[in-house]
Order: structure tokens, then sequence, then C-alpha cells
DNA sequence: ACTAGCGTCATACGCGCGTTTGACGCTCAT
DNA sequence: ATGAGCGTCAAACGCGCGTATGACGCTAGT
């Protein structure tokens, strides 16, 4: 049966995993080296090349085993809420994307920092990742994006895929802090925080930029104002005269 | 008087800092060698040593040379409406951080792709890049911190630190978007937007993340539903009875 | 005319990287 | 008992990196 040498084999596999998840979630794909994983691990540094055939074949596998259940989950629940009938709100859609990771971010099994992993994912720039996501969960995140087309008719779809982009660039910023805790821990100030209404308070942020309305008149002229500010402050070194300069007439006031 | 040297010595480094900038905002720290930037210049390997010692000095000096006059524009700015006696409210600060950069960005002496390298600079992941940030600009930002303490005094300092790292992460991300132009080209869909209106919707985007209340109670139900409905469809595949597990009841209806 | 010094150049050094190799035990079916 | 096969190991390969070195041409002051 070779059951020690399988068993053996199986745990240098889970070692080589569980090290490349902990250096990753520290330095992100770049300032990742096969050197370092394989020392954490306590391992040989060709085992990498011989579980897993490459170190990319390696963080292949490790993203899938950690990326696959929660998007399927995001999708199972997704689909749940269009089932019946009703077309779920901008605010239901984030609530789709948020608890099945937090929830999972509980989970053990999930990883000791799921959270923090899936920040790194999100927000890491290089190609390798970049290419990963979009191969594996490009359907997931049309369907959204679909629910979200839906959920706000009033928004043209161009203008939505740059909120879109502006909102989910800056929850992978949030999740990626090193300090991530320490700032939760801020937050709550003491008493402990439920998750809900932790993501309550997420949902809370990022569904303002996704429903405002597009730049008022109030919102111009307040830009409006700040560019003739600039110009005449950088005119004062120019020429001191009274500036008339510009295409429209308005004082610097603040 | 050493003229034809000296001006080919200057001329060299000024080739070696433009071929630094296009690839660093085309790769980013990471991904940037002195070979690429040398045969980019069509200098030989050592000009950069000879030049400016290293290469970090050499990034230090480009960034300096980029971000230095950006920020003091920025803080001239606040200074001149904050000395008008009112309060700045917060989309007229989102304003003074957008207006300098805009309009830099306009400015051909600013660099070709301003607003792409500034999206770099400030998402790019690097400890180089976020270690001359922290040390160069931290003041400015403690500046602009309290500026927005005064105009949301009902927001607790704790949760104001999470929103505005979250506010300027989302701006970062969309500026260093690689297809930013085509975005922006969509939004327009033909008409061109001035400069005025484009940040008049950014300020949009982020003022409500920054403005907006805690979560409501229709939002923490909203999530509380959507935690109850994953549990529930997690343990159809484990005990297929009425799920009445929780510590809350609520039915699932989306 | 001579030479000090500047800018450029080819070249090399040491390092860390991902990958490959071949030998060495050990288990287990024959 | 034997030998095939698996998992591990130290060692090495080639590569690209940042940096350092010494020679070479040219300018310009003496």
């Amino acid at each position: 049966m070779r059951t020690t040498g399988g068993n053996q084999a199986a745990e240098t596999r889970r070692r080589l995993l569980d090290s490349a998840e902990h250096l990753f979630i520290e330095r992100g794909y770049e300032g990742l080296s096969m050197r370092q994983i394989t020392a954490h691990a306590g391992t040989n540094l060709a085992a990498v090349n011989y579980h897993f055939g490459s170190k990319d074949a390696m963080l292949r596998e490790l993203l899938s085993q950690r990326l696959d259940r929660l998007n399927e989950e995001r999708l199972q629940l997704l689909d749940a809420c269009e089932a019946t009938g009703q077309i779920p709100d901008c605010e239901t859609i984030l609530g789709i994307l948020f608890v099945p990771a937090m929830q999972l971010g509980r989970d053990p099994a999930a990883g000791p920092a799921f959270l923090r992993l899936l920040g790194r994912v999100y927000s890491d720039a290089s190609p390798f990742i970049r290419d990963h996501l979009q191969q594996h969960y490009r359907p997931i995140f049309g369907r959204f994006f679909d629910a979200f087309a839906r959920a706000l008719p009033h928004v043209p779809r161009s203008e939505l895929g740059l909120r879109l982009h502006f909102a989910l660039k800056s929850l992978s910023g949030v999740l990626a802090t090193d300090d991530m805790d320490e700032l939760v821990a801020e937050l709550s100030m003491g008493r402990p925080i439920p998750d809900t209404e932790l993501l309550a308070r997420l949902v809370a942020l990022v569904s303002p930029a996704l429903t405002a309305p597009l730049g008022t008149p109030a919102q111009v002229d307040k830009i409006h104002r700040l560019q003739q500010l600039r110009q005449s402050r950088i005119s004062e070194y120019q020429e001191p005269g009274p500036a008339h300069a510009g295409h429209s007439g308005a004082t610097s006031g603040a």
C-alpha cells in the first residue's frame, strides 16, 4: 500500500502549500521565492518541482483551492436571490459578494488568514495573478456585472464599468492592508463588532459610490472655483495684474 | 567652459530619467531593471550609477521631480481655502486633491503621462515606493487628514482612517488602470468631457463613501438575511430538515 | 604640447532566481 | 531475495539582476 511514503508525500505537499500561502499573504507574488517557501516548509528546494511541476503550477493550485469555493458560493447565493423573482438591489448584491467571503474568513478550513489572502489576490499587480483571475472567474464577474446593471438602470453601462472598477479596487485595497486587524480593532473601540454590523458598514461605504448621481451643478461649481483659484495662484508669480485670463469668470472665494 | 561635455551629460541624465519614468509607468517598480532602462535610453549600463549613484537614487530623484510640485500645490491650495476662515467641506477637500493633479496632467512639463505615473506611485506595493511616499509626504497627508476630520465631525477618527484609506485606494486603483483612457473615452461617448465635469464626477463617486452614515438598520437586515440564506444553503447538504438553526429568525426572501 | 578630468564604454563580479540532474534510501510486489 | 519505483536530497546549470572597475576618447586649462 505504500502507506508511509504516500502520507509523507501528501504531508510535504500540504506543508509546501501552507508555506506558500503564508508567504504570499505577507509578500505578494513578486517577492516570493521557492527558496523561501521550501525553507519555511522545511523541505528540499526540488520538492516544489517534483510535486507540482513548477512554482506557478503550485500557486495555481493554491489559488484554486482557496478561491473556487468562494466564487461558487457567491454564484449560488446570487442564483438563490434572483430565483425569487425580485431584482436584488445594489446593497444586496454587495452583500452577496461580501457575506461568503466573511463567513469563509471565519472558517479555519478556508485558511488561517483568508481575508488577507483575498485582499492580496485582488490587489496583486503581477501578470500571473491577474491572468489567473481573468481566466478562472471572468464569467462570475460578468454575472455580477449584469446584476449590478439591472439594479442600477439609471447608470450608463460605461459609467458602471468605471464605478465597479472603482469600488472593487477600494475593497481589495482595504482587505490587503497589513494592519487591517488594528483598523477593525480601533473601529470597535473595545466592544466587539458582530460580522453582520461590520459588513453593513462596508456596504454602506461602497454602495453610495455605485448609486451616486452624476456630478451635480454644486459639485461642478466647487471644482470650477478651485481650478480658477489654482490658476490665479500660479499667475501671481507670472503677472501680478488682475487675472481675467480663463474662459469663464468666477471669483476665487473658497 | 566644457560646454559640449556638460550638455551631453545633462542630456544623458534627462534621457535616463525619461526612460525610467516611461518604464515605471508601464511595469511598476518591480519589473524595472537598469538594463531595460539604459537600453531604452540608448546609454551604457554604467551610466545610471555614474550619474545618480544607484538605481534607487535615480528613482528617488524622478519621484521628487514629479511629485514635489504636485503636493506643494495641493498644500498651497488647502492653505488658500482655509485662509478664508471657512471650513472647507469634504467635496472641496477632494477637489483640492484632484484639481492640481488633473491640471498638471495636462501640462507637458509635468510628464507625458503624469496621471498614470501618479496611479502607479500610489498603488505600487514595493517597499521602496511606499517608504519614499511615507518619508516625503507624510506631513501633507496629515494636514489633509485634519482637514477631512474638521469637515466630517460626525465621523469618528478611527472610522475616518478606514474611509480615507478606502477612498484613496480606490482612486489610485482607477488612476493606475492601463486602459484608463478607454474608460474615459467610453464615458464621454463621443462628446468630449471637460475636466471640470470629469473631476466633479470623481468627487461624486468618492465623496459619498466619506460622508455616508454608518450602517443603517435596513442594510444590517439585508446582510443578516444573506447570512441566514448562505447558512441554510450549506446545511441543505448536511441536514435536509427545516433550519431553525441560527440565533435569530428571518425568512430568506431576497 | 601636455595632461587632468569628465563621460562613456565593455566587461566582470557576486548574488538570488527557477529549474534540472543524478545519486541515495526506502517500501513493496514479484 | 531482488529490483522497480517513489520521495528526498545536495549540487549544479543558466539567467538576469545591481554594482564595480579600468581603459578609452575627448575637452579644456596650463
